[in-house]
RNA sequence: GCCCAGAUAGCUCAGUCGGUAGAGCAGGGGACUGAAAAUCCCCGUGUCGUUGGUUCGAUUCCGACUCUGGGCA
């Protein structure tokens, strides 16, 4: 079997530096590339986004400087984006890459598409239907969600110890996307990994002792407030996006509207962005903990800890 | 100094018509295939401020004390 990334770069796989927010990930992944010649690939749901730098943990000027990043800015704030549409991205990313000889390194904090990569889940499917979504979404507020959830096991009983009743935001989006696909999520399961894994990816990730880490959360956040969070903050409200559109539920953002509103005093909004990225942290390791093969790297041998002899 | 209201889980508070207590948040664990920084699931023993009294039994009733609000001086 031919490996592309072999062939092209003389590495075995790509690697992929994961981590929980303010773990560290952007400076070490700098080094890595540096280590190995490659470049920065960014795997994030937000810092996909114009516009919101500062409050995503976006790298600098300066640190974009010393290595190219991509999948970056990819789109405006008004514009939905998902798993698939940054799959589509990060292959046509990584193809041009290896072209060039130059290996990738991803570099980011979202489970999602970070399991989309390592598993090489294709999405190739019409894409939903946005109508039936809202359409759905519509009865749900109507009748409550029991009808919906008895038409989702309907056409997929596998879904009832799947999917958690209470989980309407995601009981209305796989029922829409089954009606949009016609198939099962088995089946969809299924088509989706039939290929297996696009290109092989190693996986780190930055593990702190957990006060630590949360340590760091809050003084990124008080340092993300002397760069301008609040400006951006503020721009981005004023774009009157749907409130529940992705961008809008950054955190970091929808945290200070309230303040911007003149609702809630700044202490108090800043009290609850930190709480809410301390969570996030948390539900991030519950990915990483349970990704196969992921290599942990203790934070106290960042300095020393050699990638290139896991690749 | 006097009057009133509080004092219960890390925080905010509920409750026990007297039989040693429970929510939300925090915290911990988990799930995750087209919104994922989202959404959802599971996990609750704490001298019920201190100290006397009444009582078979007090966190609950009564008294005193301490502290915290608010009011009057």
């Amino acid at each position: 079997m031919t490996n592309p990334v072999y062939e092209k770069t003389g590495y075995r796989s790509i690697p992929v530096i994961c981590g929980p927010t303010a773990s560290g990930k952007t400076g070490f992944s700098i080094r890595v590339a540096k280590a190995l010649g490659g470049e920065i690939c960014c795997c994030d749901s937000m810092q996909i986004y114009r516009h919101l730098s500062v409050g995503t943990a976006k790298p600098t000027e300066e640190e974009k400087k010393q290595v190219p990043h991509h999948l970056i800015d990819l789109v405006e704030p008004s514009t939905p984006f998902h798993v698939a549409a940054y799959l589509d991205a990060a292959y046509e990313k990584i193809e041009s890459l290896l072209c060039r000889g130059v290996i990738p390194v991803f570099c980011g904090g979202t489970g999602q598409y970070v399991q989309a990569l390592q598993k090489g889940f294709s999405f190739d499917e019409a894409p939903i239907d946005r109508s039936i979504e809202q359409k759905l979404r519509e009865e749900f507020e109507r009748d409550g969600i029991e009808p919906i959830y008895s038409r989702l096991l309907k056409l997929d009983p596998e879904c009832e110890g799947k999917i958690h009743k209470n989980n309407t935001k995601r009981v209305i989006h796989t029922l829409a996307l089954l009606m949009s696909v016609s198939k099962t999520t088995s089946e969809i399961r299924e088509a989706s990994t039939k290929e297996g894994p696009r290109y092989p990816f190693t996986l780190f990730a930055i593990d702190w002792p957990r006060e630590e880490l949360y340590r760091r959360i809050d003084l990124r956040v008080d340092i993300m407030l002397e760069q301008g969070i609040l400006d951006e903050a503020e721009w981005l409200l004023k774009q009157t996006l749907p409130e529940n559109c992705t961008a809008m539920q950054a955190i970091g953002y929808k945290e200070l509207f309230p303040y911007l509103n003149g609702e809630k005093s700044l202490p108090e909004c800043v009290a609850l962005l930190k709480q809410h990225s301390r969570n996030y942290a948390k539900r991030q390791l519950t990915w990483f903990r349970h990704m196969e093969g992921i290599n942990w790297i203790p934070a106290d041998t960042l300095e020393e800890y050699n990638v290139e002899s896991y690749l």
